[in-house]
DNA sequence: GTGAAAGCGCTAACAT
DNA sequence: ATGTTAGCGCTTTCAC
């Protein structure tokens, strides 16, 4: 079932026929709904790989991620694959297991395969990115290189309003715990929550780096509780998670005790008990804008200079895991 | 950058480089050496569009689930991408938000583009399947369609260890919140608890169906209460949260009043409190095996007549929602 | 507005 | 064991 079928039902030659399906207006209206029609007819489905080889363009996206199973992810995956696919695009989702020399292999693999990606990976050298950047369209999400598109999530205001909801609740020594080295959203955090603990006239203890699991925040909890801290920030809900189970074990309840905040807005998050207070992170929205951005590139056909930023806000999710500090500890 | 390039740098003809890349032993040795050297020295990635072109292969699987964000899927995501891979196959991931529809259509787009496709969506239609079938090879995850492998969990097993512990615990009057209608999953539970139940000599209400959501766990808590129920299985572990959740608003304590098992062993029931008793589904085995089996089915090159069926073992895992009903209640 | 023909990069007969 | 050639299905000049 080619393309040549297509023409030879209509009556028309193979060049009329591919005219007429790639939207050219190239074509007499009438000419063209007769070949449209018996596409339909025929059940025509183009040669993605044909037409790849002539045209240079796959009409495939790819994904790259950390860590699929993190449940940061989902819901960014899911909205991309589906923003693409409306838009006639199919995406290559692969997880590098936060293993750098996956993603760089990956990466080569995937640019001949791939019209551009989207790349949501905390680890990779600033320096491979940009040269890897050099040759294919690039958006990177949560962030920033220069000369290379991005989509952001103003984790900073966040942790502002984490900040200021701890203070306001009178909580007067904090602890932020931070996520890997390297992390534009931990140095964002960090960074933001200083200002807004300076401003709000409470100390902030900052701790780290930790793994940004669960485990991480298991690991934090000794040193958390070392601070003296009445209220803590996590660098995601499952380092959140984890410091509450953590503190759990020391037998520090949450939040009678002490108060703890995430970030993200997992399903994690919604389910555990004490129902976490986090900054919500637009993972979906950031799925979507990341698709347009590139999709945008791609069609502008300026591949090289049209860099562009979006960021995209967040808000604070307050829930039952923070709550004024306990008066008989201080 | 294509394998002229490197034919001229190695002093040989294309279709000799051709041979000496594509893994051909009908080349010398040292002048395979040669090409490869020439090839990793000009960073030489075959144009897989032009591959796909002529071998008709493209070396590409599709995956589609239903719902990525369920946490059931990521694991099972990351595995099969993974094992992929490693085997030389980039993933589609598609996600079909539960909508027969787009499904099929997706699955048309889909067809020219990969050599194969794994489906875990308990939705469409057995006859659409069977009918898609033909053209392409198929790897169905939890389902069973005649003439198309599959790779099974072994959930009859599950409910059956899930009945088993209620009643060991001194349950007699169980409940079975079911999933969506058709779900094959949701059938092999009805069926081997019914019978675990009667094995047992305890009691076993069969309600639904149900969303396999949160909602839908809260939805039927009110039917599971008017059973009389002290033991509720759940359709998997997010229905299982909303029933715990449901109950919670009815002042019903879970494991005090009432115990309540799920299934998939999803990180949802592992941060819930209380941690939830569930029946661990080998998602990722999972993947990797419906990859497996994909690839197989490819590589024997008879695509039509090769079908298989894997059972994967599932295991009960006991945490703290079940307890032995309160005697002051019966 | 439509037909003719070239060619994208690669593999697979077919030669030798 | 290697070179020669045709052609995969499609788009895109180039003619007309």
């Amino acid at each position: 079932m080619t393309i040549r079928d297509v023409a030879q039902a209509a009556g028309v030659h193979v060049s009329t026929a591919s005219r007429a399906l790639t939207a050219s207006h190239l074509v007499k209206k009438e000419t063209r709904e007769r070949v449209l029609a018996a596409a339909a007819r025929l059940g025509y489905r183009p040669n993605e790989s044909a037409r790849a080889l002539t045209t240079g363009r796959t009409r495939n996206l790819g994904l790259i991620v950390s860590d699929i199973a993190n449940p940061f992810f989902p819901p960014l995956i899911k909205a991309a694959q589906a923003h693409a696919r409306v838009r006639g695009y199919q995406v290559f989702v692969a997880d590098t297991d936060e293993d750098v020399r996956v993603e760089e292999e990956l990466i080569q693999t995937l640019a001949r395969q791939v019209d551009g990606v989207v790349l949501v990976s905390p680890r990779l050298a600033d320096d491979v990115i940009a040269r890897l950047g050099g040759d294919l369209p690039f958006v990177l999400v949560n962030r920033q290189i220069t000369g290379l598109s991005a989509v952001l999530m103003d984790v900073a205001h966040g942790a502002v309003r984490a900040v200021e909801h701890l203070a306001g609740l009178g909580h007067t020594r904090l602890a932020l715990v931070c996520g890997p080295r390297g992390s534009w959203t931990s140095a964002q955090m960090r960074r933001a929550a200083g200002q807004a603990a300076a401003d709000a006239g409470v100390r902030l203890d900052v701790l780290g780096p930790n793994a940004p699991t669960e485990q991480g925040g298991i690991a934090a909890t000794a040193e958390v509780l070392r601070t003296g801290a009445t209220g803590v920030i996590g660098y995601n809900d499952l380092v959140a998670i984890g410091l509450i189970e953590g503190l759990d074990e020391h037998g520090v309840r949450v939040p009678d005790d002490l108060s703890v905040i995430g970030v993200d807005d997992t399903v994690a998050g919604r389910l555990n008990r004490p129902r976490l207070t986090t900054v919500a992170m637009p993972t979906a929205p950031a799925g979507r804008t990341a698709v347009d951005l590139l999709l945008q590139t791609l069609e502008s056909g300026e591949p090289d200079h049209a860099t562009a930023q979006t960021t995209l806000a967040t808000s604070l999710v307050v829930r039952d895991s923070t709550a004024p500090p306990d008066q008989s500890r201080g």
